[in-house]
DNA sequence: AATGAAGGCAACCGCAGAAGG
DNA sequence: GCCTTCTGCGGTTGCCTTCAT
């Protein structure tokens, strides 16, 4: 136990690395392997305590080390096993072979976590944030919706029958909208229902949980470490994924999200996320156009069944958390908002 | 063009577990 | 079983670059 005292020795160096310092590190460690890093330095000539050589070899010299943006497997591999495991950096490192835990960890802080916070979800629970203030303005803007719908056409059940009195084509378009007004007024339910849900999942233990799953985790296409992957049954954890766009993509800011990936095509409304297993009582938004053209949708509008693209992994009895912010593209909320 | 803010990333710090004496 | 040392990990910091004003 104990902390190594290498670096309270006085006199070392710190800081940035030197083309020199690397050369040093690099033909020694390829010459001799690394050994004992506490010895390493001085072997290899370096005014370095052995923890910073290490950490220098493994986060950057280490030639198997893939440099570059992340690819979107990758992206999808990170979300899925952090909703997993948690902050356990170098176990998920283990699965995307040539990345560092650092990297992945600087990674999540800076683009993921974010993406995941901006979506209304918490990064640590993978789960639509549950406290009040995070949900209040969508509950603002529903709140202000529903007003503003009421006022214009009556209770929604009346707008949906008023709608419907079209006939032929303009009627379908019209018997779409009233399937959307419904799905929104379940959106503003089950946005209330969530913020004085319990926050007991917050501070799950994702080794205890790790080990308790069985399910199908829901895997990015084509990953090639998705067969080790821990499942997740459909009653434990959720995870969300992002839509396939390039990470950190010069479109990501102007695009946000898109929707319809893995080529579902434009029917597929929401593709966007997988949610598995999570106790939402809200169904997809995906698909609620043909439940509606195909009278598939229940009578209070949140009963369609999902279609979802990851590997055909059935999401029917999977409802996904649907937020508006989600959608910022899509042109059925910016209709509404 | 200058300046401040924000983002991204490399590196450090300190804790905890494993290993060995 | 206890102590010391070593290694690995996760959190955090600080510098550099990019962007916005």
């Amino acid at each position: 136990m104990g902390r190594s005292p290498c670096c309270d020795e006085s006199g070392l160096k710190k800081g940035p690395w030197t083309q020199e310092e690397d050369e040093k590190l690099l033909q020694y460690i390829q010459k001799n392997g690394h050994g004992s890093w506490r010895t390493l330095p001085r072997l290899a000539g370096l005014n370095r305590c052995g923890k910073s050589c290490r950490l220098r070899w493994t986060n950057y010299l280490r030639p198997d080390i893939k440099r570059g943006k992340f690819s979107q497997e990758e992206e999808q591999t990170i979300l899925h096993l952090h909703s997993v495991l948690g902050n356990k950096w170098s176990a998920i490192a283990a699965h995307l072979p040539g990345r560092t835990d650092n990297e992945i960890k600087n990674f999540w802080n800076t683009h993921l976590k974010k993406r995941l916070i901006q979506m209304g979800f918490d990064p640590m629970t993978h789960r639509p944030r549950t406290d009040f203030f995070a949900a209040l303005p969508q509950l603002i803007a529903l709140a202000a919706l529903r007003d503003q719908l009421a006022a214009a056409g009556g209770t929604p059940a009346a707008s949906a029958q008023h709608l419907h009195a079209g006939a032929g084509a303009a009627g379908v378009d019209v018997a779409i909208q009233a399937a959307k007004f419904q799905y929104l007024q379940c959106l503003l339910q089950s946005a209330a229902a969530t913020t004085i849900s319990s926050t007991a999942g917050a501070a799950h233990d994702a080794e205890a949980a790790a080990a308790a799953l069985g399910g199908g985790l829901c895997s990015p296409q084509g990953t090639q470490d998705s067969a080790d992957l821990m499942p997740v049954s459909g009653s434990q954890l959720p995870s969300c994924t992002f839509p396939e766009a390039p990470v950190g993509s010069e479109e990501e800011g102007d695009q946000g999200l898109s929707y319809g990936g893995g080529g579902g095509g434009a029917d597929d409304v929401v593709d966007v996320f997988a949610w598995h297993g999570g106790g939402g009582s809200l169904p997809p938004l995906a698909d609620l156009s043909d439940a509606a053209n195909n009278n598939n949708m229940s009578a209070d509008g949140c009963s369609a069944t999902a279609s979802s693209s990851f590997g055909g992994a059935a999401t029917a009895s999977s409802p996904l958390p649907c937020w508006p912010e989600f959608f910022p593209d899509d042109p059925f909320i910016t209709d509404f908002l």
